[in-house]
This record gives structure tokens, C-alpha cells and sequence, in this order.
DNA sequence: TTAAAATTTTAGATTTGTCTAAAATAATTT
DNA sequence: AAATTATTTTAGACAAATCTAAAATTTTAA
């Protein structure tokens, strides 16, 4: 089924206030849509017509097991395209979102799965949220800052937190960026610099400082 | 100013069924866009509002020079992200008008901006339509089968005809693809084969048969 | 436990983008 | 040049997605 772009947000914004079990209020949905009350009941009696939800008038609504595999088909498009912007285009994470929020709604099935595979099938978006595979499945992988990662483990970088001028003219001189294959050689005890190897890379070395900002995860 | 989807494809539309100086009349605007000539009346008194258009009620339409400028840069969106689907996504080029279609309606500047620079800002799209600039210019370029094309010269691949299984299967062992710089070092009269250099690749001989279906431009 | 406050829904309006059917205008033909 | 045909526009309707204001319902508090 094919839902117009003003649905897809009411569903996603429904799936990221929901919790595990919670109910989701009419005023929060509103508040967090920038909507007035009106609407979102008038979009609900739409979203239960097309059996995305379970909502009993005045007693609040979630999203039933067809709602919910909607939403992360929308999520997963959302953060591929903020992955694709942030690698490839070179936009900044914290300025991605409001692009990825126009792009998630283009629907083809075969270039999502294309831009999957050209992406490098990734597992974590670069806020550091996890995309959910094809079948709707959310990867759980914990991510540590390269600091803590264990030596001689491979690693991918998943995010980088500072956005200073300074942190990213470095990343961008030793090659390490989102995506990137990584493996901690040596850790010296002294200042905690990290001896590192990205892939096709020479190994260099970064500072304690510089590691605590990189955030990894296992490769396999 | 911003226009919605709706507004954008009339844009475009007219644009491509006016000549240098016709107009254009309702009915062959409504056949163009699959919508009845009563819709395209109402479409068209708002994109005169909006100062985009000519419009002389009974006697059809034309752009005018903000209209031709606002089609250009849609017109640009369209073949950029065709590009990118056909030489990043690997998308037949038969087949990617559907998708850029949505994509060209993302209107973030910088976006298209940053894909302009990450595609190596191409002249021309896969189908040889050439790409407006950002001022939206057109780029005039003629484009010869490789068979046509100069020795010694650097070209760019511009386009390729023949969607042959076997065309691609061998355009990919030869790492030919659209974008790539090549350059034609002999041509051998006695069966029109000919040896080409692509960047980064050994050279290679292709038969008169490909070459008639490689098209390219001058790399400046 | 009932009155007040808060929340949610309904009713009715608005805008955008489309439609059909009828009216207006232009073009063509006899 | 009048009649017929073709084209275009207008008038009025409809669906989607929003709104405001009022009514209905639930929650809270006196």
C-alpha cells in the first residue's frame, strides 16, 4: 500500500512517541507535529481506516503490527538518505535531517535497495541510530567511543561526535570517516593515544582526545 | 520563491512543449500532463499570479523569463539525480525518469549543490540530454559515437545506446561507464576496431559495433 | 461527588489540485 | 457570413490536509 507523504510523518512521528507498551495522546502527537489537536484526530480516523492502528476515540492509539512495519520502512529510507548525505555529500550530521525528511518519502522499492547496496548495507546512521534492515529488523550493536573498542578487533566507524573545523580537517588527513574499517594496533598508556589501521590506509596514530570522539562497532 | 510538485510539473511541462517562440494552448499542456484542459486552465491562472507565465485567456501560453529560469532548475535537479541513478545506483538508464521525477522536487540548494560536486559535475545526463548549469545555462555539446571521435582526443562518455546484457557485461569488464574519461589511441581501418584508453584502466581494443554505441563529448 | 479544568472530538471553513458539465469563444466549413 | 465544430474557460463539486470554534468526554480537584 502507498501513503502520501503527510501520512508517512504521522506514522513515524506516532512509531518515535510510542514506547513499548505506552498509548500515544492526541496533544502529544500534535505538539510534537506542530499540529493543532483537530487534525491529528482527523488523520487518526484515516490511519485506522487503512488498519494502521489500534484507537479507541479519547483513549489514545499505537501503531499495530502492519502501522509499525510501515514506520520502519520510513525510518530505514530516513537515515540510508542521511548516511548517503553525510558520506557522500559531505553535509554535516546535525544538518541532515530536515533533506532526509523530503528524500524518505520518494518511494521506489528498487532504489532504496539500490542505495542500500551502494551504500555498503550500513547498520547505524550517522547520529549513531541503527537502520532497519529490508525486513524491517532493527540491528542491535552496541557502539563504544574508539577509546574503549578492543585492540586488534575489526571495527567500523559509526559516528563522530565533535564537529569542530579542527576534529574534521584531522579525520579527513588520516582518512577516517563514517563507514570507514578500523582496528586499534596499540594503545599507549601514557597520554592514550591509539595507534589505528583503516583500510587501505596507512596506520597512524590519534589522540586520547580524538578517540573519545570516534564511536565504532563490531565488524561481524 | 518555492513551488509545490503540483506547480513544478506544469513548469517543466511547458517548457518542454514551447519552441523558441509558440505558444502553447490548454489542450496539448492537458494531453502532456494526462489532465483535463478545465485543470490546466486553473493551473495556469495561478502560475500567472505567481508571474511565471504569458497568458493571454483563448489565445495560449509561454513562460516567461522567470518561468524558463524555474524550469531550468528543475530541468537540472531531473538530470542530475539521473545521472546519479544510472552511474551510482547502476539503475538502466531506460528506467530512472520515473524515480528523478520524485527527486527532482527535493528542493534544498545546497543539496543539488553538493550532488552536482559529488557526480564531478556532469554535462550531460545518460539519456545525452544536456545538464543546465547552476545560472541555467545550457551546455552546448555535440556528442559523436566514439567511432566519430578524434584520435588522441580527451573525451568524456556521455551516453550509452545499446542496453544489451551483453553491451553492459562487456562496457563493465572494460570499465567504460558513463562519466568516464577516454581517449581513442588507434583505430584500425580493416575492421573499424579501434584502442582506447579509459582513465585509470589499461587499454583496450573495442569492435566498430561498440564504439557506434559509446557516445562522447570533449573534455573541454 | 460534583464542579472546574484539561483533553479530545466534531462541525464547519479553507486551500490546493483535481474533476465534470455547461457556457463562452475561436476556428473551420459550406 | 452563417452554421457547425473545436477549443477554452467558467461554475460548481470533491478529496486531502489543514485550521478555528464549539461540543463532548475524561480527568482533576475542591
Amino acid at each position: 500500500m502507498k501513503f502520501s507523504a503527510s501520512e508517512e510523518n504521522y506514522i513515524k512521528s506516532i512509531y518515535s512517541l510510542q514506547g513499548k507498551t505506552e498509548k500515544v495522546n492526541t496533544n502529544s502527537l500534535a505538539g510534537y507535529l506542530n499540529m493543532r489537536a483537530a487534525s491529528v484526530t482527523d488523520m487518526l480516523k484515516r490511519l485506522k481506516t487503512k488498519k494502521l492502528l489500534e484507537y479507541k476515540k479519547y483513549y489514545g492509539f499505537r501503531l499495530n503490527d502492519s502501522g509499525n512495519k510501515e514506520a520502519l520502512r520510513i525510518i530505514r529510507r530516513h537515515r540510508l538518505w542521511e548516511f548517503f548525505l553525510v558520506t557522500r555529500l559531505g553535509m554535516e550530521w546535525d544538518k541532515v535531517h530536515i533533506v532526509a525528511e523530503e528524500l524518505e518519502h520518494v518511494s521506489s522499492n528498487d532504489l532504496i535497495k539500490r542505495l542500500d547496496n551502494f551504500l555498503g548495507k550500513p547498520k547505524i546512521d550517522p547520529h549513531g541510530d541503527p537502520i532497519p534492515d529490508a525486513n524491517g529488523r532493527m540491528p542491535v550493536l552496541k557502539q563504544v567511543s574508539l577509546d574503549n573498542f578492543s585492540l586488534k578487533k575489526n571495527g567500523i566507524v559509526s559516528s563522530v561526535k565533535s564537529q569542530t573545523q579542527q576534529m574534521m580537517e584531522m579525520l579527513n588527513h588520516y582518512g577516517i570517516s563514517i563507514g570507514s574499517h578500523i582496528k586499534v594496533l596499540k594503545a599507549f598508556d601514557f597520554d592514550g593515544s591509539l595507534q589505528i589501521k583503516i583500510l587501505k590506509q596507512p596506520a597512524c596514530i590519534i589522540s586520547e582526545q580524538a578517540a573519545q570522539n570516534i564511536f565504532v562497532y563490531d565488524d561481524q
